[in-house]
DNA sequence: GACAAAATTTTACAATTGTTAAAAAATAGA
DNA sequence: TCTATTTTTTAACAATTGTAAAATTTTGTC
């Protein structure tokens, strides 16, 4: 459990507290094409990505939109979920076949609540992903399709080759074909 | 301090713990057009805002380009300065005369490592700017730029009377002319 | 290796948005 | 109130991106 390790003592918690939870973690392993998180109901795990890929996205018209795409020592969770009890927008698919590392919300909120190393852990956890989402929306905000993709093949050059074309234009916010065109252009 | 009070109650706070804090708040007062934060600066100080509207914008070679505006009960810090002791990146400019409330990092960072209700205050604050953030970014994953102003008005009527329509259309992303064909159109 | 299915690229055309510049309207100061 | 300045709108044209459909390439299976 390597990568899950890496990413729970990377937002800071003391090798102590890691041992505490750890025993709280079940390992789980899924096909390529489990869905894990379906939009509409309240989800009550959390998951560590030590294996695979994800995707989360959602539906305009009928049509499925990526807005997160990860890997490797991500986490997997239902923001309305697990922040405010409410139902999820998020439908997560996995693209590999994968393993994680579940917990459920009602453990992490018991840490929470109990355990102050914990909850500041949380809080760096919720603020190392608002950093880097904010990030990506100025990004967003400004830059040409051919800039978006550019800097993804700097940022996540191995989901690039692991992930399919399709997916990751949506990610981007651009057709496939522009995707394509794009492609075409930097060769 | 009604609007910086409402703002940190329904973060979740008692009523005895913001008596803990208050104390700690400065008031403190600009005039319209003062810059309160600049990129490449590690910003030490934690605004809420009590009264007024507040931009934060960053460079694209040198235009502005807005990712945010704010208004009473909204919270200016910088990111970087704050989650990770970096150099920010965020402009921040008053686009009126402003009240706010002024609380050191140092201060706040202190309450997180002492205070289990703080930490999980500070915790629920990043989650829920990380929650608007998102849906905010998927939304304009795949709106129109007409969709996304439609939104806006929705979203934020009192802001769109308040701050000028060119320091709008850079937020949404799109550029003032064709904000204002938007405009003719809806009319 | 051959076939079927899926993914990607290409083409042609349409729609949206950006850029530049000018006109009109609104605002701020004297 | 009048002028100067700023903001907003409009116009003309160019560039970018999207859509639909076909062609090509890749992948998976027998």
């Amino acid at each position: 459990m390597e990568n899950t390790i890496k990413k729970i003592l990377a937002l800071g918690l003391r090798e102590e507290s890691l041992a505490k939870l750890l025993p709280l973690l079940e390992k789980v392993t899924f096909q390529k094409g489990h869905m894990l998180f379906k939009a509409g109901r309240i989800e009550r795990s959390v998951y560590f990505i030590e294996q695979g890929i994800a995707r989360a996205f959602c539906y305009k018209e009928d049509k499925e939109i990526n807005f997160w795409i990860g890997s490797e020592s991500n986490i997997l969770l239902s923001y309305n979920s697990f922040f405010l009890n409410k139902a999820g927008y998020e439908n997560i698919e996995l693209l590999e076949n994968a393993v994680l590392y579940k917990v459920s919300d009602s453990v992490l909120m018991d840490l929470y609540q109990t355990d102050l190393e914990f909850a500041n852990w949380g809080r760096k956890l919720a603020e190392s992903e608002l950093i880097k989402l904010e990030e990506s929306f100025i990004s967003r905000q400004f830059k040409t399709a051919k800039e978006c993709y550019e800097d993804f093949i700097r940022s996540s050059p191995d989901i690039l080759q692991r992930v399919q074309l399709g997916h990751i234009a949506s990610y981007l916010g651009i057709s496939q074909v522009t995707l394509s065109r794009i492609r075409a252009e930097i060769k």
